[in-house]
DNA sequence: CAGTTTAATTCAGTTGTCAAAGTAAATTAT
DNA sequence: ATAATTTACTTTGACAACTGAATTAAACTG
């Protein structure tokens, strides 16, 4: 199929240049969408707003929008939504909405200390929330699910709605995952690596299902209802277990070429450095992450700390010897800021939002 | 226009949700281009290959050919292009390609101590060359203007093209460049900062142009006709007297948020590191541009180097040095690679291609 | 009340695309 | 040699998306 491309450079014939396309190039959403999209994001908005805005006709508007409403996707709205401060001439317009009711999604969020997940309409409304505390292991594949089921359960029933009510559901965890296939090739919850998670919820529970990073999760968060809301470009950096970050690039999730999160946590903030779990040495992940500091508190307040069972409260307590004046302590908070600086510099250096 | 978008927060109604999208989001080249774009990066393509390639039928194909080859951008090619190793049933293809003839650039190349410019067809097969070795210090806008002034007389007087048949003209320099209004904010050629450089080039030359970083233009060539044709995703990374990068991400350069390089010079490998020309400390530049080994330099060879005129001269002493085994100089070198590799490794961390 | 202004709808016309049918030019089978 | 097959290309009619102009609708103004 390719013959001619595949032949660069054989004999025959100019070789071209141009990048060689792969498949179909462009990705534009069909107009349809876009006027709902548009609508979505502006709550309450009349039709010649959306044609203005879109830049198309106010027909095509008229068509797209009556289709829209037909499937039962947007509805008009009584009331003039027009501000009153101007003279406020001609014919007012008719405010267009989403119908939230009776589409209703779940929400997934996976910890290693506790799940929590909530049950919302289309317009993010909350109709249930449930959480589960889990014990901080690694988990096979049906335990999670088992999780998960018992969370969904108790929204269901919560929310008095059927399981076949709800329409879809999200799924947020650390780790590397692969939003488009729903593989985990790692992730620090699970026991498996290579966890097929979206196939297996969707043979368990049948609804669809997507999966994704928890950092890109809380990313399109932050797009969709947070301060990322009117801008195109921007990042997201989450400090946890480890370290995160989502980056919205013309007002989309960039995923990176893999499909995968940005590790920001591994790039290298010192040649030579501290140890990384992740093997390599002078990850920023390891002066930052809950793990990295535990190590170096367990040196810093000495062997009376060292007998203490959980991370947490070594953690706490290295935080109120800092306050208190402990030096040692106080370069391990400094020395993790400076790093979590550097490494911020050149996020913003490289994409510079 | 957005009254009902600005008003988020505000008492009545629903907030929405969803990015607040700014213009038409999508941006689809029309399938006639896609069509140009394909004949051009296969050479010699058939109509039914392009069909299949872009997965449109192949009456669009008649159509949108004919099309391009009425208004001259394509044409036929006589001759059997199908490789004959296989049965060769069926009518045989006929081959299209891109005309050539007549559509000239310029492309210039501005350097700190010599510009050079080309001027080619459409296939880019070069018509005539040129270079101009010019002192290196910072230049006046109207320097510049004269400089690449020289270099069109000579392109096209070596060509024998009247100024008129050139279509277009490429500029690439390094420092901050802004591609979408031609826009120079700062250059290390220049004396002025802010210099509108596409406006007085067009002024003065009545010729379109398009101006880019230097990082960036490699980046597209490479992505054109080098070794990132068939890649979809790739890195440039140029050592010359700064450090540059040029990302493609999908296929197209990605400029970065306000339509200028990604500065990979300014990224921090250090904290508290060598000072860098822009200011800060510890950035990949301060170790690894000639201007840094230089400083280094006449430190690692003592005074009688420091007396020499030509930084470069000083860096191949250095060079020297080092291969005949002088530890100080090798030091260097080696520091630098370790610092590059740990800048190159964090952009491969975050865009993993 | 007529006139103005803006919103929304209707409708004819343009454009871009496809599917299917038809034409063209080669090879292979009879 | 003739017919059948295979592949390339063109033509055609249909359809869907969208636009622009005309029309209707609903407010306000004088």
């Amino acid at each position: 199929m390719y013959d001619q491309i595949n032949g660069i450079g054989s004999e025959g014939g100019p070789a071209g240049c141009g990048p060689l396309l792969p498949g179909p190039g462009g990705d534009t959403k069909p107009l349809r969408q876009q006027v709902f999209e548009h609508v979505r994001a502006a709550g309450h908005t009349a039709r010649a707003d959306v044609a203005r805005a879109l830049g198309i006709s106010a027909g095509s508007v008229t068509t797209l929008t009556s289709d829209l409403i037909a499937v039962g996707l947007l509805r008009e709205v009584d009331g003039n939504p027009r501000e009153s401060r101007e003279p406020n001439r001609g014919r007012p317009p008719v405010a267009l909405e989403v119908v939230q009711e009776g589409r209703n999604v779940i929400g997934i969020k996976l910890s290693d200390e506790r799940h929590s997940a909530v049950l919302t309409d289309f317009a993010g409304n909350t109709l249930a929330e449930a959480t589960l505390p889990t014990p901080p292991i690694r988990k096979t594949e049906a335990q999670i699910l088992d999780e998960m089921g018992a969370l969904i359960d108790a929204l269901t029933a919560s929310a008095g709605i059927a399981l076949s009510g709800v329409t879809a559901v999200g799924i947020g965890l650390s780790g590397l995952v692969d939003h488009d296939t729903g593989m985990v090739p790692w992730s620090p919850l699970l026991a498996d690596r290579d966890l097929a998670l979206k196939p297996a919820f969707e043979a368990r529970f049948g609804l669809p299902v997507h999966v994704d990073n928890d950092a890109n999760v809380l990313t399109l968060a932050e797009l969709w209802f947070g301060a990322g809301r009117a801008m195109s470009d921007f990042a997201v950096v989450t400090i946890e277990h480890g370290v995160g970050m989502g980056l919205v690039l013309n007002n989309r999730l960039f995923r990176g070429t893999r499909g995968m999160g940005l590790e920001l946590g591994h790039i290298k903030v010192q040649l030579d450095g501290a140890l990384c779990r992740c093997g390599q040495r002078g990850c920023l992940e390891a002066y930052l992450a809950d793990y990295a500091l535990a190590r170096e508190a367990s040196t810093a307040l000495g062997r009376n700390a060292r007998n203490m069972q959980s991370p947490q409260a070594l953690l706490e307590t290295l935080f109120d010897e800092a306050k208190a004046g402990n030096a040692a302590a106080r370069t391990i908070f400094r020395r993790a800021g400076r790093y979590l600086s550097l490494g911020l510099s050149n996020v913003i250096q490289l994409f510079d939002p």
